[in-house]
DNA sequence: GCGGGCTTTCCGGAAAATGGAAGCTGTTAG
DNA sequence: CTAACAGCTTCCATTTTCCGGAAAGCCCGC
């Protein structure tokens, strides 16, 4: 049974990088007996490493593997130059995120000299509807998807947070006919984000670029020009 | 047994992302029903996915395990804006790599808008023998990794590949007290590289940064400054 | 519509995972 | 100094689970 196995692994994340034995087969539910016999062969192969005090962590050699993940085809690569540019011009955070089901998972991030403290996380997930980058991919993911996250109860971080499904689709229409979304304080009540797409040669969105800046400071529609123009530089970049 | 499994994630490789069944069952060496149990419980927790065509790739969820590996703690986001100067300054290839075991694995990669096309990818590997940022790691291992190296046979790729232990011994001495490495046509006849430490708060070597740019484009001792400096800066933002 | 390659399902035998318990190690407290 | 403790590692009999041959689908191209 190897889902017991990858539950293992799934007791890592952001905040705990580096875990007990104990710590663990607590998480994930099973005897330490099994764990650690389960962790040793992880070792073995490189999935999991003990630092210097004993603590498992997340080897370099599942790091390696990841990296094959298709991302769209070089896409963080291709993007990596156009998303600094933006983060020079506008000293704002820059996020380059893909859709994975009813998620978005963030590619990269950059993190613009004096901007909002943000709190996605490279690697990290976030529902589609309040980002900016979530409401780019969700207004161009198949309709199969847009049923499945309207018909659910909508998740709310903010009093700003949209969470009526009939508004969403208003604003998932908007977003497609302007080119680029608008989440304004959705996420925080002190950042706005502005998203927009990123198209493979045949037009199909694959991912997203997204402005995140402090509420106030600008408005969304002076950004959204520069983001639109930088997704489609982006995607250009990516048909060449 | 967990080993088993891992070996199918193995046949994955960097020109290979997206396999049929049977071809994966073929390069794990097992039955192909065996193969497709472990992939489907592999599919469903996320880490391989099958694409429209049916064909299997690593899935996302791998890539977000691998983004928590801890490649030095945020060592890639400290050193990223760090390489794009350099990269802007030089137009030259940029690298960032790690030391796992007896090799190098490359972190970040930063190609030179006209720069020699450079062989590696990021999540490779190579020997610490032929680069220069493999050249530097080298040269702050641990003996016993020293020894282990330089005791076996080295790989040569052209015909400036030092195989001699005893030279490879000096040119580490070298590494250590100029503070950077030369990779003179040591990896293809083309090119050449120049690497430099990057260093944790207590001073001990964690990853290298090097230029890789065409033979006599430019002399290895006019570039050394700029990585050394670069190095230098990636370190001190590290403990910052 | 038929042949070949690829994928999926099935099931009994066999092998490998399981986890309780006991031994180990290093740490803190008395 | 040693005793109690918490976490780590090893062991092994039990039994669950995985293994993989075989056969049945499924698609294409011919």
């Amino acid at each position: 049974m190897i889902g017991r196995a990858l539950r293992l692994l799934d007791a890592f994340d952001a905040e705990r990088r580096e875990l007990t034995l104990s710590e663990l087969a607590r998480r994930a539910d099973m005897p330490l007996s099994t764990a650690h016999r389960l962790l040793n062969e992880f070792c073995a192969w490189g999935a999991v490493e003990r630092n210097d005090k004993g603590l498992y962590r997340i080897g370099l050699r599942l790091w390696e593997l990841g990296s094959l993940a298709p991302r769209g085809p070089g896409l963080r690569e291709t993007a990596l130059p156009f998303l600094e540019d933006l983060s020079l011009i506008t000293r704002e955070n820059v996020q380059l995120a893909v859709r994975e089901g009813t998620e978005v998972v963030f590619v990269e991030r950059i993190a613009g000299s004096g901007a909002v403290p943000v709190l996605t996380r490279v690697g990290g997930r976030f529902a589609l509807t309040a980002t900016g980058v979530g409401l780019v991919l969700l207004a161009h993911a198949p309709a199969e998807v847009q049923e499945d996250v309207l018909g659910s109860p909508i998740d709310r971080y903010t009093a700003n947070t949209v969470t009526d499904p009939s508004r969403l689709r208003r604003m998932l229409a908007d977003t497609r006919s302007n080119g680029f979304s608008i989440s304004d304080r959705q996420v925080t009540m002190d950042s706005l984000s502005v998203g927009a797409p990123i198209r493979d040669r045949h037009g199909a969105v694959i991912a997203a670029v997204s402005l995140v800046v402090r509420h106030g400071s600008t408005t969304a529609h002076a950004l959204a020009p520069l983001v639109r123009t930088s997704g489609q530089a982006i995607s250009r970049a990516l048909s060449a």
